[in-house]
RNA sequence: UCCUCCUUAGCUCAGUUGGUUAGAGCAUCUGACUGUUAAUCAGAGGGUCCGGGGUUCAAGUCCCUGAGGGGGAGCCA
């Protein structure tokens, strides 16, 4: 029988397999993600991480067109839905005819990460452009879209307005660590001025310019107008951190909301933390299955104290249905002085009031104390951003970290300081140019009010609801120091 | 950037106190197989033991050094 691909139209596999009505003639197109027994063909197209099962008679082919359909391999096939004689599922394809779309040489497959085989993450990632292929990754980036999705979706629906905020910003102000420099002057013989320094006035903005490392100063000056704003888009940090938790490319989620106090900065935040998960679990079941199953596997073979004390699956139902612990910075002190780590003298870090929580003390919090998600408020002024709000003490400020187990900060935001005098007098000791910040200055000058925002590490979020332990596993091509490939 | 561990076949790894010709599983190739599900069975091919230097009669193994990577820390999201 000799089918017509131009008139029938493809079938996704996904369709096929959630509809798909036993006697139905359908068209199919993905790759081949294995060939057993020379008659059943795995076809996934990326559409469902679930496979649809295609049976050929061999016997009716040419040899050599058998062997062309080998993993990897890109396929058209067309046939009938019957109910599967086997048991691993319901349906599947008996194949009426196959066109082999693209080759894949076995030889040079079996090199790559596609060859049918555990891989370890590392050398996956070495292979970031093939990696997709995986079930694993795949089932990782449709849950990223679907977090990012949903992250739009929750804003959109309740009233906030989408800001780009520029990627190439003028202000060095921002103060969240080093910057990428933007710049086209001959790199080998820059322009210089008087002084011998490089002459960025004749630059191609006429000063100096870097890539951002955050939108929040822009999104401030849109919400005092707007109300309800966010931004969603990639942050730079030139920072030489090399940890599972770093990029030097991020993407960064950033709501700002006028008459917002910190109170209702920390309600929003978990509101929308809790929704995020609950999105996925809805949307996303299949990937998440898998990805829970393979991580009981991996935790099987571990010591029982690095296992995961709930499942993937059971750690987003817990943010779902339980409240975030909310402490203050002070009351956080306390917990820590009273513990037991800290009287065995466990931790490496000093704590006392004055100086900032170290990894091990967030941790003890998060994940030993309260084995929750935790929001600590009201840091010491001297250690947080000049925008954070001043509290009545005059020692505090008006910020909120939240904490995730496994994953630290998530969350980082503040009520920002509204008030003209108080916020001119910080930026002075800051050492930053008022002129630098005029801008910024203008809206508490022209009907300023409170307001508070707070960034989501928006990598770090897709950590938690894939149980990735490594941030550059959940970004299709991650930079970090010495690494841009792809 | 600091601390620490690692680098052996395409992949995952084993390799004893330094001792003959470097091993396994998976993958690949060849053959068998009319219901597989990580298919199975038989056979074959496949190695710059990360690079460089040194100690030794002898180095995958010990020492020095360089590169790459993992984990932890700092910085942060």
């Amino acid at each position: 029988m000799h089918c017509n691909f131009l008139v029938m139209s493809r079938t996704e596999v996904k369709t096929v397999l959630a509809e798909g009505k036993v006697g139905e003639k359908i068209l199919v197109k993905g790759w081949v993600k294995a060939f057993r027994s020379r008659r059943f063909i795995q076809i996934n197209d990326g559409s469902t991480i679930n496979n649809l099962q295609a049976v050929i008679d061999f016997e009716k082919y040419e040899e050599e067109e058998i062997t062309r359909i080998s993993t990897a391999a890109a396929i058209a096939v067309e046939g009938t839905i019957v109910e599967s004689k086997g048991s691993g599922q319901a349906i599947e394809l008996e194949v009426e005819s196959f066109t082999i779309l693209g080759d894949a040489d076995s030889e040079e497959v079996s090199k790559t990460v596609m060859q049918p085989k555990k891989h370890n993450l590392e050398f996956l990632r070495e292979q970031a452009h093939l990696r997709f292929r995986t079930n694993l990754f795949g089932a990782v980036f449709r849950i990223r879209h679907a977090t990012s999705y949903a992250i739009h979706k929750y804003f959109n629906d309740r009233g906030y307005y989408y800001i780009h905020t520029p990627i190439i910003t003028g202000s060095d102000a921002e103060g969240a660590g080093e910057m990428f420099r933007v710049s086209n002057l001959d790199a080998k013989n820059p322009p210089l001025n008087d002084e011998g320094e490089v002459d960025f006035s004749q630059d191609f903005f006429g000063k100096e310019t870097n890539l951002t490392v955050s939108g929040q100063l822009e999104a401030e000056l849109a919400a005092m107008a707007l109300g309800k704003v966010y931004t969603f888009g990639p942050t730079f940090r030139a920072e030489n951190s090399n940890t599972a938790r770093h990029l030097a490319e991020f993407w960064m989620i950033e709501p700002e909301v006028a008459f917002n106090d910190l109170n209702d900065n920390m309600d929003l935040a978990e509101d929308f933390l809790k929704y995020i998960c609950s999105y996925v679990m809805e949307h996303n079941a299949d990937d998440l299955n898998f990805l829970n199953e393979r991580e009981k596997k991996e935790d099987s073979q571990k010591p029982t104290a690095e296992r995961n004390e709930l499942c993937l699956v059971d750690r987003l139902k817990f943010v779902v249905e339980n409240g975030f612990e909310r402490i203050t910075y002070t009351e956080a002190i306390d917990i820590l002085r009273n513990s037991k780590p800290f009287k065995k003298k466990k931790f490496k870090f000093p704590v006392e009031w004055g100086t900032d929580l170290q990894s091990e003390h967030e941790r003890f919090l998060v994940e030993k104390h309260f084995k929750k998600p935790v929001i600590i408020t009201d840091y010491p002024a001297s250690f947080k951003a000049f925008y954070m709000r001043l509290n009545e003490d005059e020692k505090t400020v008006g910020a909120m970290d939240i904490l995730f187990p496994g994953i630290g900060e998530i969350v980082g935001g503040s009520q920002r300081e509204e008030r003209y005098d108080i916020l001119k007098k910080k930026i002075a000791e800051f050492n930053i140019p008022e002129e630098e910040l005029d801008w910024y200055l203008d809206t508490r000058k022209f009907g300023t009010a409170p307001h508070a925002g707070f960034g989501l590490g928006f990598e770090r979020m897709v950590m938690f609801v894939t149980g990735m332990t490594n941030i550059r596993d959940v970004i299709p091509f991650p930079r970090t120091p010495g690494k841009a490939e792809f």
